[in-house]
DNA sequence: GCCAACGTTGGC
DNA sequence: GCCAACGTTGGC
């Protein structure tokens, strides 16, 4: 049975990992999650086919800026076990693992980006997680009717 | 570079 | 379990 299509949207930034990178690369692991909820939402929503806005932070401008799909589900982050990487958590041990995080593959790099204040200044975007006040988290849950007005905005077909 | 908002840590 | 101090995120 066909489960539910779910959407999310998923922060980066260019100058960390753009979408460019993950178009060259096709695929790759969303590893460097350091925040529970982002990490619980991957963990126990996420589910692989599921579509992502995939979203620019501390750009200029910041923004959406194209499509990915989970394509795999959650597993332990390798980075937070390399003492060389930024990621590591001393904290973790590979029994107990505290951070994991899926695979997404890229989908489609929209031509033009769909900015921060682009999406502000669409009324019907009102009460979208990543406009709220204060909205940090990495990893946010989209609607299916933000999905399709956000994917109008950038002239493609839902 | 500033700073508001939020998360995490650790003393008590 | 409270909460102050500190760290991070991310727009501007």
């Amino acid at each position: 049975m066909p489960q539910k299509q779910q959407y999310w949207l998923m922060k980066s930034e260019p100058g960390d990992y753009s979408i460019s990178d993950l178009e060259r690369d096709t695929e790759t692991i969303w590893d460097g999650v350091r925040n529970y909820q982002a990490r619980n939402l991957m963990r126990d929503a996420m589910q692989v086919g599921d579509k992502v806005l995939y979203y620019h932070s501390n750009a200029k401008p910041p923004g959406v800026v194209g499509i990915a799909e989970v394509s795999k589900e959650c597993a332990p982050d390798p980075t937070q076990f390399d003492r060389r990487s930024k990621y590591f958590d001393q904290k973790s041990s590979k029994d107990n693992p505290r951070w994991e995080c899926v695979c997404i593959r890229h989908v489609q790099t929209f031509e033009e980006m769909i900015s921060l204040s682009q999406l502000r200044g669409t009324t019907s975007l009102e009460g979208m997680a990543l406009l709220r006040k204060g909205q940090r988290l990495s990893v946010q849950p989209v609607t299916a009717k933000e999905w399709k007005i956000v994917l109008k905005l950038a002239g493609v077909k839902a």
